[in-house]
DNA sequence: GTATAAACGTTTAGGCTTGAAATACTTTTC
DNA sequence: GAAAAGTATTTCAAGCCTAAACGTTTATAC
């Protein structure tokens, strides 16, 4: 309490309602996620980041390399390792040695686990379109506008000239 | 293949956009999050989870069943046990005997927990505001209103007169 | 009054996630 | 050409998450 100055970005005003809209998104993502998730299980016995990380491979039909992989899906390279692992056990994912590094290897989706990503990926495209039936054509594009102001990528913030904010975590 | 009828809510026009929509608002709060986690584990030493069940809790001052609790946060029953645990033994977090119910306990915060939640809090709302700085008051409120229109509970779909969507998963 | 059902919480098995450490290989440097 | 530095991946420990199986305890039915 006691008004910390210089604090705020917008001077406490929208804060709260910075707030409110968070906790809005924050729900909403989670109620469609778990929606997929729970329909990906029962129509194909999968999960949301096997789906993921098939997405990511077949947009990419010569192959990526594990550390390329988990950088597109921006999550840690151990967590890579297990799903791959997973996949490759289920005949979908194949792992390639690469010719003069033996360090790395590139995996790449089978042709099964081709067919099988475009049934999954032709059935998440309905079921997102019926989860947002209720936006219509317009407030979808007009609400994709206003994400675009948002940070989606990783990075420091925007900018913060001086921004006192939380200082100092070396 | 071969045009499915009557599945696609917005005769397959919008689907695409809609998709597009879903993976901005998912690389969004995936974002947001993700900072969020790593400010609370950097000041705190704490997770979002147990962050959200201090929040549940310190909305109900006289304590909550687990049962109720699980419902609260929408997370799976055994799932909050652990959390639970955790902070009780952090001293965060009490269990209380019900009387006349030996089934149930109430968990409810503790001083020290009160305390340190209150800290996090105001970090987190202005994390939040800072996160969402390059957003104006009116798109602010107006995405808000938005959100208004998406499923953010759970529940069946809002309708489907005849849906023949996916059908039949008893 | 006891059998049965319902409610409550924990445990379990399996998977996802991270950050840190370990391993294996490649390139650079001297 | 051996040491050092760098790169690519896996392994590990800890926590989160779910669905399902389990014990208790309470309520309901007969």
């Amino acid at each position: 309490m006691s008004e910390p100055a210089s604090i705020t970005p917008n001077r406490h005003l929208t804060s709260k309602e910075h707030l409110r809209l968070w906790l809005r998104l924050l729900r909403t993502t989670r109620r469609v996620e778990s929606e997929l998730r729970e329909r990906l299980r029962l129509q194909f016995n999968t999960t949301l980041p096997r789906f993921d990380v098939m997405a990511a491979l077949s947009r990419h039909p010569d192959g990526l390399k594990m550390n390329e992989l988990s950088q597109q899906l921006k999550v840690s390279n151990g967590n890579v390792t297990g799903i791959i692992s997973r996949l490759v056990e289920d005949g979908w994912v194949e792992r390639i040695a690469i010719e003069g590094d033996r360090r790395a290897t590139r995996v790449l989706l089978t042709r099964a686990g081709t067919e099988q990503f475009h049934q999954m990926a032709q059935a998440h495209e309905h079921w997102v379109d019926e989860l947002f039936s209720s936006l219509s054509s317009q407030e979808t594009h007009h609400m994709n506008e206003l994400f675009a102001h948002l940070p989606t990528e990783a990075g420091p913030e925007p900018d913060s000239p001086e921004s006192t904010t939380q200082g100092d975590t070396p």
